[in-house]
This record gives C-alpha cells, structure tokens and sequence, in this order.
DNA sequence: CTCGTTTTGTACTGATCAATCCAAAATCAT
DNA sequence: ATGATTTTGGATTGATCAGTACAAAACGAG
C-alpha cells in the first residue's frame, strides 16, 4: 500500500541505544544519533517521536537485555553465591573493559531526578531485578548455602546497592584489584 | 589602581557548584549559570577561562566541603562503626531530602570517563576519603572493635563503594527503607 | 581632576541545537 | 501503468549554545 522502510527499527533503537550509552543524553546530539543509525532526521523523526522517545526506547532495549540475562543467572541452578560473585564479577569487568559502564546508571544518575519517565523505566527494573536476587537468596537458604534467619530482601538490595557502588567507585578511580576487593567484602557479609 | 570586582569570587563558585549540583554539566548553560550567580557574562568569562573551567572550580570547591566534612568525622575519637554508620545514614537523607544526590558521583558518571580533568580531581579525592577510612578502620582494630585479621584497605574500598551504591539506588528507586537495610547490611560485613 | 587599568553590561559571533517542512523517490494495490 | 501512501533526503526553522568584542562605567594612583 505504500513504501517500505528501509531500515529495521530494532536495529536504529540499538544503534542508538549505542550512542547514548557512550556520550549520555544531554551530550549526544541528534545528528549523533543520524551517524549512529546510519538514517537521515527524517526517518528518526517519522519513527520516533523525538530524542527523549528515542531515548526511552533505547533505555528500555538497553534493560530488557542486561537485566533479562542477569535474571537468567539468578534464575539458574548454580549455588546463590556463586551466581552473586558471577553477577558482582561481571560488574567490574565490565567497568575495566570498554569504560561505558551501565547505561542504566548513567541514566539514573543524569535523568532520573528530572524525568519521571526514565526514573519510571528505572524503578520498574530495579524492582524485578532485586526480587530475581531475593528469590535467589530464598533459594539459597531452603539449600543451606545462607544462614536461615538473613532478611532476603535485605540482602537483595545490598547486593544491587553493590552492584551500583562497584560502577561508581570504578569511574571514581577504584582499579580492579580495588573493586575485587570489594566483591570479596561483599561475598563474606552474605 | 583599577575597578574592584563587584562580586566574591568564592561565593560565584559556591552558585555556580549549586547550579552544576541541580542540573548536570552539560545541561547547566552558561546563561543558567549567569542567573545563578548574578553575574554578566563578562563576569564570569574575565574570571574564569571556560564553562568547563567553572565546572572544575565549582566541582573542587563540593570536594573540599564534602569530603573535609566526611574526614574530619572519621577523624573523631567516635567508635569506627559508629563513624561509618554516622557517614552512610547521612548518605540516605542526603538522597531521601532534597534529591540532588552527591554533585562527585554524578560528576563521574557523567564526565570521568571523556574528561581526565574531572577523573583527576576525582580520583585524588578517592584515595583521600579511602585512606581516611582505612586509618579509622586501623584504629578500630586497635580499639577491639574491628577483628585485627581483617583487611583494613578492603574494607575502607568496600565502604567507600557502598556510599556510591546507596546513591545510585536511591536514583534508581529504592526507598528509605530499603537503604537503611542497605546499611544495615553493610555495617554488619565489618 | 586626570590618567591608566580593570570590570561590567550589552550586543554580537558563528556554530549547533532539536525539530519541521516539503518535494522527490519508492512501493503496493489496483 | 496509475494513483494512493509512505519514506526519504535535504533544506530550513527559530532557539539556544559557548564564547567574544567593545565601549561605557568605576575605581586607585598620581
């Protein structure tokens, strides 16, 4: 009935999720995000309603992915402290490897106390991810590997907390023999 | 010999940190930053080289206040883990109050990575505040309140990174509640 | 008071910002 | 092929960006 795109909307929300991630939102501009996806304003604008959308959608994508496999992890069979030191090792990885760090993070920290929407997406994933943890340490307790009295949920938040306080001492300056350091502290107190 | 400044040049800073705390970097224009501060441009730019310049005096100036402030108390003569439950509980008001977070970590997450300035003002300041917490952690293993096997430098990383994690948290979502079992958690590891 | 020096207010620079407009190109149903 | 419909590229919008130019104003020294 009319002209097909020539592009796959996934792909552009990825590219752009790409470039959001290494320069942050106020930073990247909108031909930024042209470069990034490779399409002309035009096709942004057709598609998206605008850079704060295209930013969603990017936010989002960014979340589905990262958190889906993290999720998975909790979710697998492994000892619950297993898959925390697994999880909380990735995290400093991560950090040492490319230095994008956590684009849900940055977005936390850059977005989250003036736009509701993000500070939405966040907290809707901040909350299925410590559940997922809280269901782990659950399961680790019915399988002896924690102490059966500790505060699930507690300890699901510590953790997450962690998680966040490993990307933040990272870009603070914290090397890696720090940040593993302070994954073995955080194992110990499980 | 000439026309005397109209205006403190600290108290231009202390504006202008206020302005860069509320809005981020690059979101903070030089226009924002004029109102702020009550100055011309001609102002600001015959005192200072550059925004960026600015952002780096205004960023020092937090550090000096922020990080005096959090060394001075764990250099009292208080029990060390009242110091650091003292240190991490003012963390949380500080995000459950006026939400503007800590103006470091939100200059990390948003700047460390591309601008090595901000990382050094950064990383400097790390250290300090580590160091400070590893000598407090000393003397409380020479208090008794501290096992003497335990790695006083991990420790003092590990607190250090759950000051940053109670903060990402907090712009993520997490409620006070959920910080305070944070530091709950946290304070037990010790 | 006058000169030399600095600050200050205002206007302005070119660049870039997010977003829109519009016509040409492309496709599908007929 | 034709017509309806959508995408696409490119020009363009007015606003705003960081930073500068410049002259008037304000002061201290002599």
């Amino acid at each position: 009935m009319a002209r097909p795109r020539q592009f796959d909307e996934g792909q552009a929300v990825d590219a752009a999720m790409r470039a959001f991630w290494a320069g942050g939102y106020e930073a990247t501009s909108t031909q930024d995000l042209c470069d990034a996806t490779g399409l002309g304003r035009s096709s942004i604008y057709n598609t998206f309603k605008s850079k704060h959308d295209l930013f969603g959608r990017a936010l989002s994508h960014y979340i589905e992915a990262v958190s889906g496999r993290q999720i998975e992890l909790l979710d697998g069979e492994v000892p619950v402290r297993e898959k925390f030191r697994t999880l909380l090792l990735q995290v400093v990885d991560d950090e040492c490897g490319d230095r994008l760090g956590c684009l849900a993070v940055n977005a936390g920290i850059e977005l989250a106390s003036h736009d509701p929407e993000v500070a939405g997406l966040l907290k809707r994933d901040y909350d299925r991810r410590v559940e997922a943890m809280r269901e782990a340490i659950e399961a680790g307790k019915r399988a002896g590997d924690i102490a059966p009295g500790r505060d699930a949920l507690a300890l699901a938040h510590f953790i997450h907390a962690m998680s966040g306080g490993l990307r933040v001492a990272a870009r603070g300056g914290a090397d890696r023999a720090a940040l593993e350091a302070v994954v073995a502290t955080a194992l110990a107190a499980l």
